[in-house]
DNA sequence: CGTGACCGACCGACTGGTCGGTCGGTTGAT
DNA sequence: ATCAACCGACCGACCAGTCGGTCGGTCACG
């Protein structure tokens, strides 16, 4: 059947994260994998082209799911503001859940070489237009004075990134305690619009 | 003369930080910096024990001196608060002014293996100790009001780095041009305490 | 039903290029 | 003579990727 084919490149995907999770890229060999997956090299290879490739199948499953739940968050609530917040919410717990997939994602593997670092640019760009989505929306909302959304979002996904990655390194702060404060200070940072401004829905 | 040793080890430091700058950790052999050096490969293991541990030293170097030229920013100011706010245009101006140097720092060689993410988490944690110091002294002074410092220091350098990595690898917005976005959003995060506080010196 | 051609999935020994590191030797200053 | 500094041919571990082969299923056909 069709459907074995899928299940065996599942088991590959699976055992591939939890390996780039333990020992990062180059230490894991293709072996590892292999024998993780009770497979044989040759067998891994029938699934997939290179290491590379299986490394960037990784990466973007990784992402979408994260990506997913941030948008269902943020679409359960009623204002943009409170959306951005719900997703920066989601995707800390998220993270914080699994701290082996949140190193695949957010450390291993980017900058060695020029495929890695175009994956770096293009998964960061995916978080980074889903912040600024919601920020423009905020702003077109009236609920944030105008801002140069592109710069803050980076920044919202740099300090999360960060405290994400120290946890990740330190185990401490865990991001259910550094969450409350980072909604502080991020969204704090947003300036309210003053009275005489209103929302212009087009 | 010893100082003839020194210049040498310069030399090589130099040439490492362009070179993986320009490619990378493993993308740069040994063979390549000894060529930039017009050493051969056994001159330069005369100087180095190993390419790791050259790499080490140029991020020593870097991170040393950008911590320094960040503190002497700040030790120009009045108010700790100030201080802050100089060392975080100190630090984007300086990365934003050598990009490949930025690349070294803030990218290049980390998650390859534990010691360079234990070097990850030695020079980051470095940079954070400053940022929260600054922190705590402007908590102190009574200019805002307490907060977990610790958190919020990464939030800072997770924001820094991020606006920083991504002019890097996409060329724009200039850190110059982020700067006072990046200003506002952090520092205005920061709650000014009410009237009825006042600083307690130690 | 039997059978044999065919094929997708998988096996695992092997290869071949790469590159960090070594080592015996040379040079030049003191 | 001595030794720090340097040379560069060479070594050998490492590992992604290959390739000839196996094996169980299945399907057309008599």
């Amino acid at each position: 059947m069709a459907v074995q084919r899928e299940t065996t490149r599942d088991r590959i995907l699976e055992a591939a994260e939890n390996a780039f999770g333990d020992k990062g890229y180059h230490e894991t060999l293709v072996d590892d994998i292999a024998g993780r997956t009770s497979l044989s090299k040759g067998g891994f290879y029938f699934h997939f082209p290179s290491k590379e490739d299986l490394f960037f199948a990784v990466i973007d499953r990784l992402a979408s799911r994260l990506t997913r739940r941030a948008e269902e968050a943020a679409g359960r609530c009623e204002s943009p503001l409170a959306g951005a917040d719900a997703a920066l919410s989601e995707v800390l717990t998220t993270l914080g859940r699994r701290r082996r997939l949140a190193k695949v994602l957010l450390v291993q593997g980017y900058s060695m070489g020029s495929a890695f670092e175009q994956k770096r640019v293009e998964v960061f760009g995916q978080f980074a237009a889903v912040i600024q989505d919601g920020l423009d929306r905020a702003v077109e909302a009236g609920e944030i004075s105008p801002i140069d959304t592109e710069v803050v979002s980076r920044a919202w996904l740099g300090a999360v990134n960060e405290v994400i990655v120290n946890w990740i390194y330190r185990g401490t702060p865990a991001p259910s305690d550094a969450l409350p404060v980072l909604r502080k200070v991020l969204v704090g940072g947003l300036e309210r619009p003053t009275a005489d401004r209103e929302a212009s829905n087009g």
